[in-house]
RNA sequence: GGCAGCGUAGCUCAGCUGGUAAGAGCGCCGGAUUCAUAACCCGGAGGUCGGCGGUUCAAGUCCGCCCGCUGCUACCA
């Protein structure tokens, strides 16, 4: 048997300030969806997710709290971890910026990029707004005619001269831009690769990447004083994870470059220009593909604290279910763009596409089989055009979902699925087997037997998105556990005759508003 | 301001390099049916394809202008 192919991918590290809302989950799932998907398309996956623990704004927030850094982390963290427990998120590793392991190796990218001759120090200097904590280019500022110069936000700022350390994003702009050129899909979707394009075309000036003025985070190898840039630390990551500075570590060689970084579309910069020219100057090699994924809307306004509407994740997987929440917003978001949910619109996925459509017609088939052919799955007789058409739909299935996935078109191969089972419902109301089975047992057998078959490739192609429902699902035909990859997709794992079905059970109920009281 | 993109049925959106009489899902109306989770199936209503002008035998699909919306335009992440 060939090696199987690796193929690593990551979420961004979350920032635990605060607890995970929506967009955290949101991210951890299509992550999720893909890994998993991959898995089972004869991969060998690794999947990383974690929290970004050090910056200002974890200590400004502990203050906040009355907290230390570390107390706000140990109450946040776990609620993060729950989230990847609690919506079956797959993965291999959970990586804290506050490890030991991550504090090596951002300490080590940093010696290799100073030992390439791409760190120096200098002094940092703007118009530094208090009120705002922020610093401003001068374009950004106005003086006013009583020679106070006023921040955007029209506060007042003063120049501030800092010591810190600088990396030559500079002197990498050529390569970066040669790069996207030559790798077009090294930056999804495409409006974002445009972005990138047009921003590094603009020119890129050398980055500060040390702080003195906090000290919550990893110190510079040597010079104590400083704290490294958040960017620098929190990028590393996706390497510490790997084992590295050991870059002979079984893992780095196995996994680097990572496959796929997902992230949200506001931190693209960062991944798609300064980490592969950290990368490079620590001799290492850029990921092959940075996805910014959209924002979600709760009825299409973003979530704020302050408007009120901020949906904790918890709550829907425990209103929906998990396997519910995460196959509404795989298909329902176009992966990519922005996405909006509310109650209306997840019960109407809910019942439409899973109970109705699925759900439904996995009961109406089998149930046949359960009453009338003792649960044991009939022997097909000789197939007709329309038995062809309908298999030969179903194990396109397959190709028009890995097609999709190249491109993590998460949709549109749940897009394919559906318009299988949408077409195995038009097969079975037009071929009537209930009609069948007085006048011709023969041809309903056949019939129930083609339906069964369809269930059992969709039950194979769900499990990236309902882990658990795709396996009720495919135990109601019962495909043993190991016959559930994608090889046995199409023709390959045909439905054998004979077998012993369950007694069919609802794997999708339908959503019914709760009696409210008046 | 500059650059990029978007504006297609009530809602969410497909419509690639211009060419059968403009599509899907949901919602709505009607019908059929009872195998099934009051589901499924069939049919129907509903659109000046943002506006104006142009190129062309032919434009939602190309060009120009206008209106509206969004993103990017670096060091909070």
């Amino acid at each position: 048997m060939p090696a199987k192919p690796p193929f690593y991918i990551t979420t961004a590290i979350a920032y635990p300030n605060g607890v995970p809302h929506m967009g955290h989950a949101y991210e951890a799932i299509a992550s999720d969806c893909i890994a998993r998907f991959m898995r089972l398309d004869g991969y060998d996956v690794r999947f990383l997710t974690g929290t970004d623990e050090h910056g200002i704004k974890m200590l400004q927030t502990a203050q906040k709290a009355g907290v230390s850094a570390v107390e706000l982390l140990e109450r946040n963290v776990p609620r993060f971890q729950a989230m990847i427990e609690t919506f079956n998120i797959s993965v291999d590793d959970f990586i804290r910026t506050t490890q030991e392991r991550h504090h090596k190796a951002s300490k080590a990218i940093w010696d290799k990029m100073l030992a390439r001759g791409d760190i120096y120090k200098s002094t940092y200097s703007g118009w530094y707004s208090i009120r705002d904590e922020a610093y401003y280019a001068e374009s950004e500022t106005t003086l006013n005619p009583d020679g106070v110069r006023l921040g955007p936000q029209g506060t007042p700022v003063e120049w501030v001269e800092e010591e810190s350390y600088f990396f030559r994003l500079s002197s990498y702009q050529d390569r970066l831009l040669a790069f996207y050129k030559e790798n077009p899909g090294f930056i999804m979707p495409e409006a974002r690769r445009n972005e990138v394009m047009s921003f590094v075309a603009g020119g890129l000036q050398d980055l500060s990447i040390s702080r003195t003025t906090f000290d919550w985070g990893i110190t510079v190898p040597d010079d104590p004083k400083h704290i490294m840039y958040v960017w620098v630390d929190a990028l590393t990551n996706y390497i510490t994870a790997l084992g590295y500075p050991d870059e002979n570590a079984e893992l780095f060689t196995r996994f680097w470059p990572a496959n796929l970084h997902v992230i949200g579309k506001d931190i693209i910069r960062f991944h798609a220009v300064y980490w592969p020219a950290f990368l490079w100057s620590a001799g290492l090699e850029p990921p092959r593909r940075v996805f910014g994924h959209g924002f979600l809307f709760n009825r299409g306004e973003k979530m704020s604290k302050s408007v009120g509407n901020v949906v904790d994740p918890f709550d829907l997987a425990a209103t929906y279910g998990v396997d519910a929440i995460r196959y509404f917003f795989l298909r329902e978001v176009s992966f990519g763009q922005d996405g909006s949910y509310s109650h209306e619109a997840i019960v109407a996925r809910m019942n439409a596409d899973l109970a109705n459509d699925l759900g439904n017609l996995a009961q109406r088939s089998l149930s046949m089989i359960a009453k009338n052919l003792d649960g044991v799955v009939p022997q097909p007789g000789p197939l007709s055009p329309e038995d062809e058409a309908m298999l030969a739909l179903a194990d396109s299935m397959a190709e028009k979902s890995r097609e999709a996935m190249q491109s993590q078109a998460i949709h549109q191969y749940l897009n394919a699925v559906w318009a299988v089972v949408a077409e195995a419902n038009r097969y079975f109301a037009a071929a009537a087997p209930w009609a069948l089975r007085k006048t011709d047992p023969a041809r309903m057998g056949t019939v129930l037997w083609v339906t069964a078959e369809v269930i059992r490739q969709v039950g194979i192609l769900v499990q990236p998105v309902m882990p658990e429902s795709a396996v009720k699902l495919l135990d109601l035909v019962s495909v043993p556990e190991d016959a559930r990859g994608f090889e046995q997709l199409g023709p390959a794992g045909r439905l054998p005759a004979g077998r012993n079905l369950p007694a069919p059970q609802g794997v999708f109920p339908r959503y019914v508003e709760p009696e409210t009281a008046e």
